[in-house]
DNA sequence: GCATTGACGAAGG
DNA sequence: CCCTTCGCCAATG
């Protein structure tokens, strides 16, 4: 595996890159009915100064499969910042509604009570 | 190869 | 207290 593997479609099987592979993986771990931010994600993988680097990660997550709970990760705010990016801008609330967590106003309602940091439940 | 953008976050005015 | 700016890193144009 060292060697260059001449594959001409590199990103067709992509499935492994660093940075989303780890974001998929924590996304994947998130209990039904919490939620965790971005920047959570991204202190977790040692990221931190580049929470950005979560939502681009989040961004190829069209390409896995299944589709990740992405509902359950937002801003640092509690903010649905992503439900633009799903099938429907309404999809998020709804799963998130299903998931028991409880939205308003395109936030997530108790937010801090609901929070789930990596970090501390996987136990950093 | 440089400039712009992007699902963020924290700090400064 | 609200809004603006900078920082971060990677991908895309």
């Amino acid at each position: 595996m060292k060697k260059k593997a001449p594959n001409k479609s590199k990103e067709e099987t992509a499935k492994e890159y660093s940075f989303f592979a780890d974001v998929f993986d924590v996304v994947r771990l998130i209990p039904k009915g919490r939620v965790t931010s971005y920047g959570a994600i991204a202190a977790y993988l040692g990221t931190k100064l580049s929470a950005r680097m979560v939502g681009w990660a989040m961004n190829a997550s069209h390409n896995a499969k299944p589709k990740l709970p992405a509902q359950r990760v937002v801003n640092r705010n509690g903010m649905l910042t992503g439900k633009h990016h799903f099938e429907t801008p309404t999809k998020m609330e709804e799963l998130l509604k299903k998931d028991g967590v409880a939205v308003k106003n395109d936030k997530v309602v108790d937010f801090k009570n609901i929070f789930w940091d990596p970090a501390i439940e996987l136990g950093y």
